[in-house]
DNA sequence: ACCTGAACACCGTTCAAGT
DNA sequence: ACCTGAACACCGTTCAAGT
């Protein structure tokens, strides 16, 4: 065995292991971070994602990302603007339901492939400003329907409130497997629900986001005309 | 000073105070827990709601919950479905249409009176068992709108997904304001998005709820009316 | 049967200290 | 300028002990 020099050889130079860390400088980057927290999430799930783990990852004292970010908060902000990067580049040809219906799929196959990290995207109180470039493509759907603006931003919401609720109602899904039997007892007083008891416990997930959209086009569709 | 004697005098009752107290027992129960669960976030806000807390109200330590819970998941169970307890019985008679809009409405002003446990009821991975009331009464709603079980369903999600996403939105912006001006420079790039931005940035939220749920029952129409 | 004390294995974050 | 060690004020939960 070697004896230690007084001074150890310290390693200012942190390890570069693992799928999180890009080509990585000398010092530590709000990207850098952001990209570990990211890989973080999606290879062991949000609840993986502390401090004391994160810079771990990075070869690094919690306490170290505090001198690139003022909080976890900020990190998740980070995430939530990353993940926004891995959604297809909005269609710009095509009829504006066909327009709004491949944007839309656009979000479920995000969400399906990124739970985790759909989740907390979702979870933020404000969208990261890199959203703007989506919002306008649905706006500009909308507004080849011959929607006005107010009209235009009251479609987009509806459309959005539904896409997201769906896909966290998925992911939600994905993780909970029901008790259908115990479900019917509880449901047997009630004639209808126990008639479309086998739709509500075993959902054909694709039919209905589809059903959904449907409804919403449909309704555009018949503003529109009048 | 009095000193004690060897056996000091150990309440074995624990005091009653506090709103979230009804009239007690000697022992606790588990609707006394559920109740006092549901009045501390009312009060006080979800982060409040920990079992040492809870304990504290209840004039018991933390520990003492876990003999008639499994753990805290159950006691938000729990309350989720005492939230539910607090919507208006639905309508029996009236239009489809008018029907299907006074249930949404009352989840919307439930979700108003009581934000934090609203968003505990909603976080729960499968939803109480008294829910099949309202889900019957929006199904039977459907049903008389003609529709047959598997669109009654897949309608039913539409709306519920809708409703709740809008719920939990409308709660989230009313705890953050938004920074109007830095959002605008932003934005900019973006004609459409420009355009409308004040309605984006400042929605009118009972305008925005009732188009969604305009555009829904319309597409609705549209399907039966084929 | 029900409640308690002490402990375990965590959190996010602050702060003074090192280089 | 950036990173670390130690500490603070919390979490949910387990477990043996008390009555």
């Amino acid at each position: 065995m070697d004896d230690l020099p007084a001074t150890a050889p310290k390693r200012r130079r942190r390890p570069r292991q693992g799928p999180g860390r890009p080509a990585a400088g000398e010092t530590l980057t709000q990207a850098e971070i952001a990209n570990a927290a990211l890989q973080l999430i999606l290879a062991e799930g949000e609840a993986a994602l502390t401090m004391r783990r994160l810079g771990e990852v990075l070869g690094v004292k919690a306490m170290a990302l505090y001198n690139h970010f003022a909080d976890k908060e900020a990190i998740l902000d980070a995430v939530a603007a990353l993940a926004l990067t891995r959604l297809p580049a909005p269609p710009t040809k095509g009829a504006w339901q066909t327009r709004l219906k491949a944007i839309c799929h656009g979000v479920r196959s995000l969400a399906r492939q990124q739970p985790g990290v759909f989740r907390v995207a979702m979870s933020r109180p404000t969208p990261p400003t890199n959203a703007w470039l989506h919002i306008e493509s649905v706006l500009a759907a909308l507004a080849d329907g011959g929607l006005p603006p107010a009209a235009q931003v009251a479609a987009y919401n509806t459309l959005r409130l539904y896409v997201q609720a769906f896909c966290l109602w998925e992911i939600e899904a994905a993780r909970h497997r029901q008790d259908a039997e115990g479900l019917a007892r509880t449901a047997a007083p009630y004639p209808l629900t126990t008639a479309a008891l086998p739709h509500l416990v075993a959902p054909d997930l694709d039919r209905q986001f589809e059903a959904g959209l449907d409804l919403i086009l449909r309704g555009l569709r018949a503003t529109m005309e009048r």
